[in-house]
Parts: structure tokens; sequence; C-alpha cells
DNA sequence: CATGAATGAGTATTCATTCAT
DNA sequence: AATGAATGAATACTCATTCAT
């Protein structure tokens, strides 16, 4: 019926594991939201854990790349590619709430997929984000600071405002998909950052690019 | 026959929802872990729902509780009531962080539930949040900043070591449930609220109990 | 609680057998609506099934002495016996409606208890009104005609009210519950009784007692 | 795999409906005794109640037509109609005695379908009757009477051989099933409708049609 | 590619009943 | 006499999945 049924499939699963999560979405459900027939789901993505393997993947390769894409700035210092892999990150989060709140949920439970996930993409993630931090430190560019804390804070900053995207956007009014949000909250982060890591210094934040 | 069925259940339906979420567990998983039959949940509890609302009321109850304790230091300082409420949180979040886990992964979906949770519960905690960031900047203890994004900045720090703990552990080693944490991670938050909210001014953090 | 538990929960269970019917209805509704404890019905009735048998029993016994206190007139014709059956059956039902409209529905089933009923209750009743219709035949009181036939169409002219009391009341606004029912219905039953079974002769109906 | 599921769902749901009732038959006795999978009856009628649905609109629908095939014959005489509508109805009700000991048990509860049915098929079935009756007595072939009452005894006639088939079966050995039963039990209730209703005169009843 | 039919295992829930108190 | 706690079995229903077409 339907064009891309792969393509609308995904849609309707994002949207339905985003507001009802993944044990409380039924393939049938997202068949009819999809306008397809269930055993389609199967045809493509072999089984219900497959569609969320495939959703999985697809946002955790990204994901990395645009970490990737910060710290290829490492050069140019340690604030330079932190605060552009901030700036990505939110960027990329900001792209597909849906998704995000999603993943970022579901990787708050005790499966064997996210111990996979977290024994890679997250592995990695932490390898990135401590070469920075420490040569950061090593630089004397950042005060000296547990590693670990700093990155469970950034971690913290950057993923609340999509994981309580409904909170936020209910009880605080802030609204996480317009754009003035970026701008408005990567400022914030680079502000803790400033405040909290970096030696002071007159340095001013037009390097990250904001693109 | 056992001593106390209804106490058991609410034990093992908190381990289960914490690890393999509310939609993934059944009434019979429960049942098994507990040692009673299916049946007796739903004497209790009416069905799998009351169980669920047992728990959050149980959670947000206590947890407003502790809120409102440091609340009242008010007028001693809008910083020492900031503080307070702060290390308050930690240590109620960190005495059943399998609890705290589920509670705020859950509050991360679209339901009925959470939106009623939301409306009475956020909407008071956002109540006395404001009270004391807009007491503090009134009195110039704290700099003006956006409320809102202030409040979404001090959630984040506070709930993500409890909603990720698995990522915390196995990623970050970091042991929330240690009593070290506690006093480091407070230590940390108290750092960044010094930083970014606090007018610079020769002031110790001995005066916030950590009872 | 209640003064009298046993009678308040037949009553109960009457008025939801009723309209649920018995298979619809569970010993909680009984309990709850008899304001009691399920486990007292148990302790009156020993089991569901028990109850239902005590609503038979009490309903069939003096079904059947209705019926032989019209028999007990034979002596002075088998039309006056008849119409004082006929009579007597319909105030009978009348007493208590909902307890008819349901023991008459349950009998339509093909159940144990129902073929036990009809092996003693319904073969006394058809012996009746055989003796009766057949001395009538004898006597030249009435012409010839099949009795099984006659038997199954006063039966019907007897419980059709009853058994269908919510269509005859929705439907066609007749109150088989006001007094006013029984006088008029018997007349129509005589009526019918007169045209098709009664030899033509100057007979007045003023014998059958209507009390 | 099997040739007609659905067919062989309601030939064995009519069955076990008739001999328990709707409420005592569950699911899997129906599932058990047709030969297919429980969740079929799910994916044919939606639930339980879809099914019951199902029986009571088939049955309605062709009930009303046997009555409007009796009607149209109205211009050749209220008493040649009426007859026409009894010996019809009386055919359509033995060609599946199951099924409508089935319907009209259940028609004698108090549920929602009871009187969706009541308000719509009843409905209609009186306003054919009433337009016969009245139309007969306005032209004088009937003698004066309550339309109500005269359409109670018509239903009970009509009715009570299906509805208490077994004990018509079992006490007064009446075979309603067998052919012989339309013929003589029509001539009954012909007979009571000439007695009561008609205004004598010369005739027969010869020009019904009996096929 | 796509689908309607079908299924076995699983879901939450309700049931009548039991029993110690 | 009466009840709260507890249970095993049964309930209707939903699930992800398979498969012939």
């Amino acid at each position: 019926m339907r064009k891309n049924s792969k393509e609308s499939i995904v849609e309707a699963a994002v949207f339905l594991f985003n507001t009802q999560g993944f044990s409380g979405t039924s393939i049938r459900d997202i068949a009819a939201k999809a306008g397809v027939n269930p055993a389609n789901i199967a045809y493509y993505f072999q089984n219900k854990k497959g569609l969320l393997e495939y959703c999985f993947t697809a946002y955790f390769e990204n994901y990395l790349k645009e970490i990737e894409k910060g710290y290829a700035l490492l050069d140019e210092g340690a604030e330079v590619a932190l605060k552009q892999i901030v700036v990505n990150l939110l960027k990329y989060q900001c792209q597909d709430i849906q998704l995000t709140r999603f993943i970022l949920r579901e990787m708050t439970l005790d499966s064997q997929m996210v111990r996979e996930v977290m024994s890679t993409y997250h592995v990695k993630e932490r390898y990135y984000f401590k070469k920075v931090l420490e040569r950061g430190m090593r630089k004397k560019e950042f005060r000296n600071h547990s590693v670990p804390y700093l990155i469970l804070q950034i971690k913290s900053l950057l993923n609340t405002p999509f994981l309580n995207s409904h909170y936020v956007h209910e009880v605080l009014h802030i609204l996480p998909h317009e754009t003035y949000f970026v701008e408005k909250y990567s400022r914030d982060i680079y502000q803790w950052l400033d405040a909290i890591l970096c030696e002071p210094k007159p340095y001013d934040n037009r390097r990250i690019v904001s693109v």
C-alpha cells in the first residue's frame, strides 16, 4: 500500500516505542499505525527484536560519528574538542527526539542488548571523553578532576532533556526541539565546563562551530 | 502462610520492574520470585496497575518530604536550603536504587499515570525549587539565571546516576550505592552550584547537615 | 453486619441470577451485594451449586403445592380444577417474578440439576394436568384433544410473561407485577380454555376462588 | 488448515451456548469442539461477545424477514397474513432449534445487547403484529381485543416449544424438530386464533401456504 | 513483495473454594 | 457466626510468529 513500507514501519515503531516503551508496544500496533501487514515486519526485520536492533544500531553508529567529529579537533585543544563534542551530541539528539528518548530509556534496562551496546559504543564513547579530559588536564587546560565523575556529569546534562522531554515540556515549559534550545542549553553546559573544568583564562567560545 | 506476602510482593516487583521494565515483567514472574500465588497480587493490589501505583505513591510521597525538609531551612538562606535539598534527595534515591531507577524510567513514558504524577508531585517539586532559587536571586545570594534551566540541570545531575546505575557501574566503575558516592557526588554538585549560581563570598559548606 | 445473612444472600443471589444468569454471576458479586463475606456463602450453602439448589427446591416445592391446591377441587369438575390451577400458578409466579424468571430460564439448560427437577417436579406436574384433562374429556366436560399439546400450550401461556418480563414490560408495556395483570391475564387464559377445551354450556367462572 | 474454520466455530458455539448457556461456555470449549485454536475465535469475531453478536444478528435478520413475508399478504386479509406469519416463524425456528433456544434464552437476561435487540427487532416485530391485528379489528375480521395481550399470547405459543425443547421432549414426548410438529402445532394455534380472534364465518385455512 | 489465516505460548485477571482464626 | 488471607484452576484475551498463497 505504502510507498516505503520499511521506512513507515520504523517511523511508527519509534513513535510507539517512545510513548509506550518497547515491551508495551505490540507488533500489531506498529503494523496498524504504519498501515502495513504485521507479517511484513517479520519480512523486513526478522522479528520484533530485529526491529529494535535496527533502531539501536542506526542510532549509535551516528552517535559515535558525532563524537569522533569533535574528537578530531583535539589538536586544537581539549576544550575546543570537548565543547564541539557537546554541541554535536546536543544537535544529534535534537534531530530525532523520539528515537533518542526511546533509546536512552531502553538503555536503562538490564538486557542482553544493553550489555552489548555498552560494551561497544559506550566503551568507545568513554575512551574519547577520557582522552580529551586527560589531555586537557595534562596540558593544564583543565583542572584535575575525577574523569568518571566528569563523564557522568556531562552525560547527565546531555541526556536528561531528551530522556525527560515530556517532563521538560509539561512542567518546565522548555521545548527541546526548538532551535533556540540547543543554543541556550549548550551555552549553559559551556558555562559549567568553564567554571568547573577550565583554568581561568581569557577565552571565548567562538571557535566552536555551531552548524 | 507467608509472614509478609504483601511486602515480599513489592520487593520482588521492584526488582523485576527495575531490570526488565514494567511492561516487560509479568505478574507470574513477580509471584514466582516473591514465592506467592499470582492471585495474591490481585488480592492486595487489585491489578498490576495497582501495584505500580502503590510503588509510585510510596516513592513520591517520601520524595516530596525530603524536599520539604530542605525547604524548611529557607530562612537560613537559599543556598543552605538548596544544598540541603540536593543532599537529601541524593540520599533518598540512594536508599533504594532499584526503586528509584524503575520510577525514573517509567516517568519517561507518556502514560496516564505519568501525567498525574507530573501534575501533582513534579509541579510541587518545581514550586519549591522555584521559591528557593527566586529567593536566592532576590537576596543577591544567587546570580540571575533562567529558573527552568537551573531546575533542569539540578534534576539532571540528581537523577542520572540512579537512572543509569547500570552504565555508571559497568562503564564508569562508579558505585552509587556506596556511602562514598553521596559524599563525593554532592560535593561535585555543590561545586557546580558555587561556581554557577552563588555570588563569590567566603562561604563553607559545613552548615549542610549530612545525616 | 446484617441481621439475617442467609436471607440477604438469597435475596442478592436471586436478583443477580435473574439479571445476569447463574453462570454470569460470581459469588463475590452476591456477597458484595448482600454485604457479607464471600466465605459466608460457603458456610450457609456449601458452595455455589448449593445456593442454586436451595432456590430451586424452595421454588418447586411451593409450585407443586399450588397445583395440588387446584387439583383438590377435581371432584367439583375438571374445569373448576384446571382454572384454579391456572390462577394459582399465575399468582404464585407473580409473587417473586425475579426468582420465577431465573428458575424458568435455568430450566432451559441441559444440566444435571435440570434433569433431576424435570424427572420429579415436572413429571408430577404433568401427572396432575393429565389427570384433570383426561377426567374432563371422559366426563364430556372437555372436547377431545392431545393432552401433551394442551399442557404445552397452558404452560406457554403461564410462563412466558414471567420468563420474558423484561420484554413484556419494555416492548408491550404490560406490567406483570401489578395485581391487574393476574385478573386480566387469567381471564384471557380462561377464555382460551372455554373456546378450545370446554363443551359449550351455560357456565360462569365465578366458582374459581381468586385468593 | 481447516476448510471452514469460521463456520465450524459458529456451529460449535451454538451447540454449546444452547446446552450450557453463553456464560457457562468457555472459548476453549468452543475451540476444542470446533477443532480450531482458541485464538482463531478472536481472529474471526474479535472476542466472545462478537461471536454472540454474530449469532444474534444472523438470527434476527432472518426472523424479521419471515414476519415481513407474511405481512406482505395483508391485502388479502388480516387473518391470512397473521396465520402466514405464524407458520413462517414456526418453520424458521424449527430450522435451527439449537440456535433458537439459545437466542430465546439469552433474550431473557438484562444485558446491553438484549436492550439493543429489543429496541430494534422486537419493536419492529411488534409494529407488524400491531398493524395486522388493528387492521383485522378495523375491518371486522377480528373481534376487539387488547393488542399487547394478543401479541404476548401469540409469542408465548410460538416460542415455548423451542425455548423449552428439552422439557417438551423429555416430559411431554413432543418432538419439535419433526416435520409433523409444525403441522400439528400450527393447526392448534390457528384453532386458537379462530376461536379467540376471528369473527365466526365459514372460512377454511386452505389459503395459508405451508411451504 | 505482501497478505490473510492460523497457532502455541503467554498475558492479566477472575473464579469458587479453603482454612486458620 | 463470621472473616481475611490465600490458592489452584480457569477465564477471556493478546502476543509474536509462521506459512501457504
